[in-house]
RNA sequence: GUGGACGUAGCUCAGCUGGUAGAGCACCCGGUUGUGGUCCGGGAUGUCGCGGGUUCGAGCCCCGUCGUUCACCCCA
């Protein structure tokens, strides 16, 4: 009887070699600007206490109201696969007394998250962020160098078509008089029940609708951007100073809606141009509350997480990802048992000198593994035989021309570092 | 969660108005003794996603299910 075959859960993003290269490419990518910045890595657990999101990311988002991945573990505890990161990294913060040393504290993280949406192009059940978090000083600067690193992270992939759109939240003042007033503004709009089911969960919603008459009818909403305190104001105008000196292109967006409560003042995200419904490849903002409201000390922060597998998606939408990323040094093709136990030795000894060392193994003919080096995409080959061993000396052989030449075993580290 | 489309060898797909499956690429072997990328010859592979139904007979029709995909909601 056959057994079935077990599939990956729905919805789930996976990669697998070859392509598992291109993801990692896009990864390291994306998170190398912030090391350079000095952020240090965070590896936090992908479970949490529920309530972590529930108070954190807020009751009222969709994200929590029903995207997350709640079960109760065997002590009766409810436990939920962490939907974002920056609920965690408060958390960890405020539980390893971080808040009391150094400020900022600033980390980056990279790793799954989870959301129990329908799965479509772009959007997964379990899906890749990194992200970064600068928690405990406010300033217009780290806004920007935030910002600037998350841009650097697309630039560096060599995107191009996307685009970066930033608007300010205000403070929690400019927020309340602004909410008064869109209330009422709205309150005249005749609305379908599952709109204005929307607009009670958060008004700002309505600002985000994809169709012409919503867009019509909000264009004469009064917008936050109007109601923003004197300081908040200044703040945001001195972020986009710092991002104007820098030469990062950016369009503001007092529309901008996020899905997650906890932001406040400068927000943003990035929008790709080629990926279709699911546009956003990254995004984040201050959350001046947010710890507090953990049980932690009254700090603000300031973060972003980015898409790990739409930046892939839009990368290979640009055609900007490299082809054979990843070739090794040698490919040491053994024959015989001897020379077996021999290629090992050698390709530990050439590894121990950072050279990129693979063997071919079984029982293949030396023109199959011929054909495996090839693949491998290895720039030389040495065939390890009984005339080699004898002779100690190898013959090296350039794939690409087809040109060997006879290296002593001794001297073959040489040899491949000259090249 | 709502609506539409799709699901055939590892991959990309073909399969006419229903008569029990094919191509290209990839893969494996060989083209004389230990040398790849080209060329030539040969070869394996699918219970046509799964389950049920209609039919003398289904990959082609119907239902369900799982999965994928597109849009909505929302978001990375």
């Amino acid at each position: 009887m056959k057994k079935e075959k077990i599939q990956a859960p729905k919805g789930v993003s996976e990669y697998v070699p070859p392509a598992s290269r291109e993801f990692e490419w896009v990864r390291d990518g994306l998170i190398t600007p912030a090391r350079l910045a000095g952020y240090s890595l965070m590896e936090l657990p992908v479970f949490e206490d529920t309530q972590l999101f529930t108070r954190g990311v807020g009751e009222s988002t969709d994200v929590v109201s029903k995207e997350m991945y709640t079960f109760e573990d065997r002590g009766g505890r409810s436990i939920t696969l962490r939907p974002e990161g920056t609920a965690g990294v408060m958390r960890a913060v405020i539980e390893h007394n971080l808040d009391r040393g150094q400020l900022p504290i600033k980390v980056w993280y990279s790793g799954a998250f989870f959301r129990a949406e329908r799965p479509q192009a772009g959007r997964f059940r379990q899906f890749y962020q990194v992200g970064i978090e600068a928690i405990g000083i406010d300033d217009p600067a780290i806004d920007a160098e935030v910002i600037a690193i998350a841009d650097q992270g697309f630039k560096s992939l060599g995107l191009k078509r996307y685009r970066l759109e930033i608007t300010s939240l205000g403070d929690s003042a400019s927020r309340a008089a602004h909410r008064i007033e869109l209330d009422n503004f709205i309150a005249t709009l005749d609305l379908d029940e599952a709109t204005s089911a929307r607009a009670k969960i958060n008004p700002l919603r309505l600002f985000d609708d994809k169709r012409e008459e919503m867009k019509k009818m909000m264009a004469k909403a009064p917008l936050l951007m109007d109601f923003l305190s004197q300081e908040s104001r200044a703040q945001f105008a001195e972020v986009q100073e710092h991002l104007n000196r820098l030469g990062i292109a950016y369009v503001l967006n007092p529309h901008m809606v996020r899905g997650l409560d906890y932001y406040t003042g400068t927000t943003f995200e990035f929008i790709h141009e080629d990926l279709g419904a699911q546009s956003g490849i990254g995004g984040g903002g201050r959350y001046d509350g947010l710890m507090e409201q953990l049980g932690g000390q009254s700090l603000s922060g300031i973060g972003f997480g980015l898409g790990v597998d739409r930046a892939l998606l839009a990368a290979q939408a640009e055609g900007v990802v490299p082809k054979d990323s990843f070739t090794s040094d040698l490919f040491v093709i053994p024959l015989g048992e001897k020379a077996k136990s021999e290629a090992l030795l050698l390709a530990a000894q050439l590894r121990n000198r950072g050279h990129v060392v693979e063997i071919a193994f079984g029982e293949r003919a030396l023109k199959g593994a011929m054909k495996a080096a090839d693949k491998s995409g290895s720039k030389y080959v040495v065939v390890l035989g009984d005339t080699e061993l004898a002779s100690g000396s190898v013959e090296l052989k350039e794939m690409s021309s087809g040109v060997s030449k006879s290296v002593t075993i001794s001297a073959l580290h040489e040899a491949l570092s000259t090249h």
